[in-house]
DNA sequence: CGTTCAGTTTGTACGCTGTTCAGACTGAAC
DNA sequence: GTTCAGTCTGAACAGCGTACAAACTGAACG
């Protein structure tokens, strides 16, 4: 019986931990993309060889899994709060808040639908989701069906609007990328896309709060009992 | 004046082209995986020197665009056939069926979300839906909104589904996926997540067609008019 | 026919990646 | 004071994307 004292630290040196391996690798992937978030950079960043992170992480598949749980985490708490205000209201904040979240990060929106939602604080965002909906009158089965459409919807949304960021840098005001996409659709043949062509000035949009508020009410509305 | 024949090859062999290249890759990305679908693997299933490649691509990322795009038309033409059915029942059609085949190349659903989806299938793939929806009755701006939430939906549902399979093999059954789902749901604390606990059931068979066809319906409820 | 020359493919090389293995160190526990 | 689990390092492997210069090919032109 050795480990009694379950936070012991019998190795040379506390430097590492799982929290400063993630801390860095937000740190990267914030600083200077998704690419620059490689074992030996993170390594480096913490002035340590690569082969030391290994001791925490079985590979570099799970360091992206813990950094895509952090991420979800971090900007989730942050709509937790304020309860006086109807489920609709509610989910909305959350979503747009959850969405503005992650945009901060540009590079980890592919991250994010790369793995799986099963970290504690991807559960802890479900469990949020479905206290919500079960406010909203909506069945257990229904509740839980529900929460899992509007998690697609708000990854998959925010997956594809980051996919026409550079995620080395900042990511530029909405207004901005709205310009770059309608340059793009002004490209497309009115031949052979009418409608396309037609509805260019709406599509180059498609990447904005107000789609993204759009879509979010037209789920919600078919999820109105 | 040299090319007034725009099919000519100058060069010393006709070997290569954009379109061989995109087989070979789609062949190595469902034979074994995405992590061999290399330059350097593309090259050697072709007979070829890697640095081939550049002269038809500037680089990996126009490749897997190029790959996407042709994995979106390949499945979504399988839809564009029955017009005499009701508008909904062809969304719903053409989102079962390009589910289904984007499924089929395991691997391939995370590069969907990865790239703009501006390739020339993409966008006859959006004509398309805007044809459907117009259809339906709603106004133009509106169509085009609806028609990004319903990609939004698709691409995010596929994209989760995938992460959680091995994208060197075949894809497992639908009821083997959910098992395996299951038993990852017994492990959260019901003391913690209480109702993540309850709906296990229903969280397990969120990957499902059954799950796919009831939020794309929710959804379709929110766009009726 | 011979030459030209754009377009295609190759050899070689650089710097980077994730990961493994054996070993060196550290410090709490006996 | 020794033991020994746990932590970190050095060195190395195989593979990656891609740039550069050179070699080859074959249609077009004189």
């Amino acid at each position: 019986m050795r480990q009694n004292a379950p936070t012991s630290k019998p190795g040379p040196r506390g430097i590492l931990s799982v929290q400063v391996i993630v801390d860095a690798a937000l740190r990267l992937l914030d600083d200077k993309g998704p690419d620059a978030m490689s074992m030996r950079g993170i390594a480096t960043e913490l002035g340590v060889a690569p082969n030391a992170l290994y001791t925490y992480f079985p590979d570099k598949a799970a360091v992206l899994r813990a950094v895509v749980d952090r991420l979800i985490g971090e900007h989730a708490v942050a709509a937790l709060a304020a309860t006086e205000r109807p489920w609709r209201q509610r989910i909305h904040d959350l979503a747009l808040e959850l969405r503005a979240g992650l945009l901060r990060h540009p590079g980890a929106a592919g991250l994010v639908l790369g793995a799986p939602m099963d970290g504690p604080q991807a559960l802890a965002l479900g469990e949020r989701l479905l206290d919500v909906l079960a406010e909203a009158g909506l069945d257990q089965d229904d509740a839980a069906r529900a929460s899992y459409l509007v998690i697609v919807y708000l990854l998959g949304f925010v997956a594809l609007e980051a996919a026409e960021v550079d995620p080395t840098r900042p990511a530029p005001p909405e207004d901005e990328r709205v310009a770059s996409r309608q340059a793009g659709f002004d490209a497309v043949s009115a031949a052979e896309y009418p409608r396309t062509a037609a509805s260019a000035g709406t599509m180059a949009r498609y990447i904005t709060t107000e789609q993204f508020a759009w879509g979010l009410d037209r789920l919600l509305d078919g999820l109105q009992p």
